[in-house]
DNA sequence: AATTTATGTCAATAAAGCTGACATATCCTC
DNA sequence: GAGGATATGTCAGCTTTATTGACATAAATT
């Protein structure tokens, strides 16, 4: 089935020229941004590796931190992943005592999350590099410049995601 | 009310307030970058869904494309992956027609890698809703925050990596 | 009482990475 | 030319993180 995708059999001439910026491709900013994404999850890795957790456990708990009470299905919505991959890492979680649920108030079928302390804690030390990582990167910035940055970060998300 | 402290004693104490910006750590950033970096790959995503490739491949592309006659040990190096990761991947993009391999004319162990036409155009099509994402994200951003925004990116990546 | 909703769970699958081992062709050095 | 180093390819097996589909349970809603 993954044979044949390509136009056409036989021996099409290789291209030796590079593929440079045009008028409405900007390779250079689209390079940076691989670059500076793949470094920058590359500290929190580092030491979530220590405790056998991954990336995904690194999301669920910081945002759980962000916005202790959320639900399951808040997180869901966030973390646009399924529900089956998230209960697999929140489960992990809980058990290892990060992050607790408790039932709703007014709705008892949902689990409001809440970190621990020592979940508290973990998010703040997977956030510690990363944060020394952009003041870095911000070095000699103007005020500006970090504002339009941030408008930057804000115009490459999606626009109307359905909520 | 329902606290939940019932059955195990010593579980710790769920904490209600969210995790705010301090003097040293910067959230709302750290949540910028991952959201715009969530939606920046969603779109050549949608693309490559439909020949059955993945992101993987996209890099792999990308960047020989980019530099035309790279070998694979330039290629693994710039990735980061191992060689049989790459392996798999490189496979199915010289089957299908998107890649060709030449022996190196000095070291003729070596691969040369090269897009073929199809190569190329699968590269720019999956550029090109990157790039337009990346000019919605510069609207009305003066020529000052554009080369902040790259200064920026620059900065995020790591400074000293074996290479 | 019946339906919908929020969540949990089971089973099977896939993509993309990993390690380790080994094969082949080629280059380099003695 | 022999022997070792290098660039690449390949095999076997494993892990993580995601996927879909099906079904279970408790609670809310109608």
């Amino acid at each position: 089935m993954s044979r044949q995708t390509g136009p056409k059999a036989g021996k099409p001439e290789p291209l030796a020229t590079p593929m440079e910026d045009t008028d409405i491709i900007d390779f250079e900013i689209i390079e940076l941004f691989f670059f500076a994404y793949r470094d920058f999850v590359s500290d929190p890795d580092a030491i979530l590796e220590k405790s056998g957790f991954g990336r995904a456990h690194h999301r669920v708990v910081h945002f759980v931190n962000r916005n202790p009470g959320m639900t399951v299905a808040d997180l869901l919505d966030t973390l646009k992943i399924t529900k089956q991959s998230l209960a697999r890492v929140l489960k992990q979680l809980i058990d290892s005592g990060y992050i607790r649920q408790v039932a709703g108030p007014e709705d008892r079928r949902q689990r409001k999350l809440y970190p621990t302390k020592s979940g508290r804690e973990l998010a703040l030390a997977l956030a510690e590099p990363q944060s020394r990582r952009i003041e870095r990167a911000f070095e000699g910035a103007s005020a500006e410049v970090r504002e339009g940055v941030k408008a930057f970060l804000r115009g490459m998300r999606d626009r109307q995601r359905a909520e």
